[in-house]
DNA sequence: GCCAACGTTGGC
DNA sequence: GCCAACGTTGGC
């Protein structure tokens, strides 16, 4: 039963929120998301769902870990908190501006793949995170070069 | 810290 | 609706 899966690439900055932080929480909900492309990838996606969990703006970025999708269509609590840097005073509670979704981690890899060997791998139109200047923080992944990733990937720690 | 590549905002 | 100015992301 995976034909109806889609894949996703997420970025995390690790000194925020890394796959460690994953691993010990098993679950979290992706908020803070404020660039509606991003968001309306969010939407798209399907309980199933499998994302890899990359680490942006670090030493060393690339895909670290696997995560997959639990709930849709959540709330983003972060636009209602004044305190919150993601505070969005636009947002009306009768209309919130911000969703996301919950995933629950998979696994971390052993070896992961940098940004480096994803250059090397794949042509910017195979996977859009080797595009230069690329910022969307949530990118689809087709099923081939997804595939492809997980058996390149390996075993989880 | 620099800067390229965007997305957003607001004047007109 | 155009576009300049500004802000942000994120690699390097």
């Amino acid at each position: 039963m995976t034909e109806n899966i889609s894949y996703w690439l997420m970025k995390s900055e690790p000194n925020v929120y890394s796959i460690k932080n994953l691993e010990k929480e098993k679950t979290t909900i992706w908020d803070g998301i404020r660039n509606y492309q991003a968001r309306n990838f969010m939407r798209s996606m399907k309980i199933g769902d499998i994302a890899f969990f990359y680490h942006s703006n670090c030493k060393v970025p690339g895909i670290v870990g696997l995560m997959e999708v639990t709930k849709l269509n959540i709330v983003d609590p972060t636009q209602f908190d004044p305190k919150s840097k993601y505070f969005d005073s636009k947002s009306k509670k009768e209309f919130p501006r911000w969703d996301c979704v919950e995933v629950k981690y998979l696994g971390e890899y052993e070896k992961g793949l940098s940004l480096e060997d994803l250059k090397n791998l794949y042509k910017p139109n195979e996977l859009q995170v080797v595009r230069k200047g690329n910022r969307l923080s949530i990118i689809p992944v087709s099923i081939s070069t997804a595939e492809e990733m997980k058996i390149t990937l390996g075993k989880f720690k």
